[in-house]
DNA sequence: TAAAAAATTATCAAATAGGAAAATTCTTTC
DNA sequence: GAAAGAATTTTCCTATTTGATAATTTTTTA
């Protein structure tokens, strides 16, 4: 049975900033407005009615997820953009620099990982440098596997990436790979040295 | 003002396959599963009784929008990732490798990109490696901004990271960076050769 | 500015969601 | 493998949402 990344447990999820239930109503009528429908041109597309749809503009009722689903493809927009407009005005600018070897360190039976830009909570992408101790399949244990993608590139050394639905593939310095976490996967060193890999994971 | 970074043009959003209807029970009894919750505890946290838990996983009534964000909460996820699990969560098992040299390149003013597994479609985050062009501010020109954040990585030589809201920083080799990208960022190259980074960056 | 048209909101009946508790199914324990 | 316990589903009833239509407000037109 595969065995969940050490990582995933270190990555704090990131906190997310949807609609609350009152916003709801807003940026319907906002999103409306922008396309400049009417309640009874979107009401026609999505056969809502319009008292409907002026009750949710003015936050009078929660509706259904059909009549949201609804809703979202009468505006043309993916369900989540309805949901959670995408920030950027939010505004929170941010930015975090750690230096060579400054990372927290942390170490686990396949791999010893220094993770980097702790500081910053939040973020969506998780880097990290990882030196890849196992050398044998063996060795390594049960592939991991958990929610999310992941890429790494290669820094230093040779690398055998195992997964549960592909062949073992070698990387060399300066290759990259890009994978599903879902699916089982694991890295081996394989050259003379311990391998080390720059590693970017992003959860669920 | 700022210009979008070329980068954004490059990079397909990512294919949004939100739920159906018919979706939504199977994956709420798959995310409470997963936290090892039973409808009684989900119920708990969330002051939703488990009778309508259990009709809402089996596709039995659609939800308000006021109990899906309640449902969301008592799982500890964000609402989108309820509604809009990413794929991969899916399960559609996935892996791209490109070897050095061989990614996409693509040539802009202050930046020669090479972009990383390009063959993969639908992926989050967008690997790449840039070689800095610009040597000066005045050279760089507006400082790039755009929707999403990004890292990266110092391989080669040593860059001046400006922002709009930081004094410059120097990174050299083995120094890595994380910043939102709504906030105007540029990078130059201030040592005897071009700096090479590892970029990832992730739209929206 | 008055009248007409369009858009939005209020009203009320019908349909659907949501909760309490009983009934059933699934797990554990002996 | 039966009994006990836990988890889930069903039942039945109340609260809320939804749609048709009427009333109101806003916009357009003459």
């Amino acid at each position: 049975m595969p065995r969940p990344a050490p990582v995933a447990d270190l990555i704090e999820p990131r906190s997310y900033r949807g609609l609350d239930a009152s916003e709801l109503g807003r940026r319907l009528r906002e999103l409306r407005k922008q396309r400049k429908q009417t309640q009874g041109a979107l009401s026609r597309r999505t056969g809502i009615a319009t008292s409907t749809i002026s009750k949710v503009e003015n936050n009078q009722l929660s509706p259904s997820f059909e009549t949201l689903l609804r809703l979202a493809e009468g505006l043309d927009v993916a369900l989540t953009e309805l949901l959670a407009p995408r920030d950027g005005s939010g505004g929170l600018t941010r930015l975090c620099v750690t230096r060579e070897g400054q990372g927290r360190h942390h170490e686990t039976q396949p791999y010893h990982y220094e993770i980097l830009c702790t500081e910053l909570v939040n973020k969506r992408m998780h880097p990290l440098i990882a030196r890849l101790k196992a050398r044998s399949r063996t060795e390594f244990g049960e592939l991991f596997h958990h929610p999310g993608e992941e890429l790494f590139y290669v820094l230093e050394g040779e690398v055998e990436l195992h997964t549960e639905h592909y062949g073992p593939t070698r990387l060399a310095k300066g290759d990259c790979a890009y994978l599903d976490s879902t699916m089982g996967h694991g890295c081996l060193s394989v050259g003379a040295e311990d391998a080390l890999v720059f590693w970017v994971s992003i959860v669920s």
